[in-house]
DNA sequence: AACGCGGGGGC
DNA sequence: GCCCCAGCGTT
């Protein structure tokens, strides 16, 4: 039994029943991709049942603002996906006439759509014969073909890429990258994987030449720079003062607080200085600092403190960006979880 | 080709 | 702590 054929019947026993899996819909087969991005599928699961209830179709995706997109994608992570997925309806609405695309070429000039979702959705809706490459497949190909080269490389991708066109299942490649996927979510797992159970443990480089915990093997690391924010909160009565963030890479568009960030530690009575001068408010009042937030992003470590300040009559003079929000005009906006935690301390939130 | 971009979970 | 997760856009 080849390759793929071992896969597919594998992937016959043990696959999960999964929501997008029971459907053709381009639409809802986008919308899931988009969702499951460097995201797994339990963490993404809540968030695909809200889109599709939301927004039924690509027509009411389009024709929601970006701070409902946003909104509802809140505590996702990787917030360009939701940006990048609320252009795109658009696209599908003017570009393409309202019709989901139908190839992969086409499919691929959406925004937020690479080499993988292309893949994905051309093969999973209309059956055309793409291979996916994703972290998953990557992990399988290396270790039992052996791909010994870093798979963040260049060499390494191309083995890759030749290996996964080398193995498809032409007939049935819609099956076949749904089950080489779930292959290595469930059975070739990045960390001990149960190699003693495995139907494709006859064959696998990587188990024969014991390095099945060395491959795949990358040769880049991610760096983790440290990031300081002292956040202003400024109170009035029943309005909080929120900005929403703008071309500053980190959480764009959603929304937090004015603030002061460095790269090196903010000393607390500086802070607070600064930011009540930040203002040429009256009759503030520092009314409570809070202890340090430690917030562990992928590639940042923010080490946070809030400092509540309370205005007794509420200037207009704000900056662009700035809203005076009250909490339920605050449900509405989509705001990060270092925020999001902040807030419901303070009582501000749900 | 390299880097920035979230949040959560497993070990 | 470190690694990984149905990756992509930008430079």
């Amino acid at each position: 039994m080849n390759f793929s054929t071992s896969i597919i019947r594998w992937y016959g026993f043990h696959k999960r029943d999964l929501p997008w899996r029971e459907t053709r819909d381009p639409y809802r087969i986008w919308l899931s991709e988009i969702i499951l991005q460097q995201t797994r599928v339990d963490q993404g699961m809540a968030y695909y049942h809200k889109f599709v209830k939301n927004y039924p179709s690509v027509e009411d995706l389009a024709n929601a603002s970006q701070d409902e997109v946003l909104k509802d994608w809140q505590g996702l992570g990787y917030y360009s996906r939701a940006r990048n997925l609320h252009y795109a309806a658009n696209q599908v609405m003017q570009e393409f006439g309202g019709e989901f695309p139908n190839n992969f070429n086409e499919i691929l000039k959406l925004k937020g759509v690479g080499e993988y979702t292309a893949a994905a959705i051309s093969s999973f809706a209309f059956d055309e014969a793409q291979a996916v490459i994703d972290g998953n497949v990557m992990r399988v190909l290396s270790r039992f073909f052996g791909v010994t080269d870093a798979i963040d490389s260049k060499e390494g991708k191309a083995q890759l890429v030749k290996l996964s066109k080398e193995h498809l299942n032409q007939k049935d490649p819609a099956t076949h990258n749904q089950a080489i996927m779930e292959f290595g979510a469930l059975q070739c797992t990045p960390v001990s994987p149960d190699c003693t159970n495995c139907p494709l443990a006859k064959g696998c480089f990587a188990l024969a030449n014991e390095m099945v915990a060395d491959l795949p093997w990358k040769e880049k690391k991610t760096v983790v720079k440290p990031m300081h924010i002292a956040y202003a909160v400024f109170i009035n009565e029943d309005s909080i003062l929120m900005k929403q963030r703008k071309g500053e890479g980190i959480w764009e568009g959603l929304f937090d607080f004015p603030s002061i960030v460095s790269e090196t530690p903010i000393e607390t009575e500086h802070a607070a200085r600064q930011l009540l001068q930040m203002r040429d408010w009256k009759d503030t009042l520092l009314s409570e600092v809070s202890e340090e937030v430690t917030h562990i992003l992928s590639h940042r470590k923010i080490k946070a403190r809030f400092f509540r300040i309370n205005v007794l009559h509420k200037p207009h003079n704000i900056q662009n960006g700035e809203k005076w929000l009250t909490k339920s005009e605050l449900a509405e906006k989509g705001i990060p979880r270092l925020i999001e935690n902040y807030l419901k301390e303070i009582d501000w939130y749900e």
